[in-house]
DNA sequence: TTCGGTGCAAAAGATTTGCATATGT
DNA sequence: ACATATGCAAATCTTTTGCACCGAA
């Protein structure tokens, strides 16, 4: 099932930290992996135990804060403060709904001009952004 | 203790949604506008709680949501998923050097109608977002 | 054999809810 | 009078921790 490069990456990791090889690792990196983006630690807690009923709750969460470590998964806190893991990868932005709590991603190039057009003008150099619109989606605006 | 604006702010629209006011909500109101930017709901709680000691918890978390409805505060979560304030007022975009920690307001008219672009692209309504880049300013960069 | 890992249950921390009482309108 | 607001305690929800047992190195 792929993966093969995050396998190795968690594995380098591991040794390197002195930290052990375990099978719930693997299971819960490759579900994180496939698991749709914004996934929760609940969600995700799920989607393993339907296959793997005796993994526990813990373990996700120790696990998911291990794949951050890691830097194979970034942890957002969007508005309802739950934690939320996504792959770790270019800059996107997002857009998120406040009635129903929609997350939708999305990637602008005009936007990126013009951020590293601001840095430019301030001097700054810039390593990461934060960029979030709140609102209310298609389906909440109508209600 | 001035306020009144936010104060004739919150009467109009307690009156229009046929809610009560109440010295609570008046307590709770100016606590807030007084409090540094960030605050949490216990910080506020506390807070209060030295000059008013019968105002209850309850009450403080339900208000805030009450602001946050009525257009004078915004509810974040940062990093750590607990709930804070701050003042609802227009969106500054930020520059953020993650070394000397300075901040640098800007304001890009191609970022705001590219936005604009992208919230009518998913049929979104856009109320508020939020904008940070994070990097390296030009006194910090050289080091 | 030795540490770190796991899983359960229990704790902790933040926020919400049920309900009897109090209070604006 | 009536409907909403309040405050307490209890419930809930997410996440963390303590601890006995398990398993990788």
């Amino acid at each position: 099932m792929g993966h093969e490069v995050e396998r190795k990456a968690l594995a380098a990791y591991l040794e390197e930290h002195k930290l052990k090889r375990t099978k719930q690792r693997e299971i819960i990196l490759d579900a994180f992996l496939e698991a749709h983006d914004h996934v929760t630690s609940e969600e995700l807690y799920r989607a393993i135990r339907s296959c793997n009923p005796r993994i526990g709750y813990t373990t996700v969460y120790r696990t998911m804060k291990l794949l951050v470590d890691a830097g194979l998964a970034q942890e957002r806190h969007f508005a309802d403060g739950i934690a939320r893991y996504e792959i770790e990868h270019e800059h996107h932005d997002h857009l998120v709904c406040t009635k129903c709590g929609k997350i939708v991603e999305f990637e602008c190039q005009m936007i990126e001009r013009s951020q590293d057009e601001i840095a430019e003008r301030y001097g700054f150099l810039v390593l990461r952004h934060r960029h979030e619109l709140y609102g209310h989606c298609g389906d909440c605006r109508e209600e």
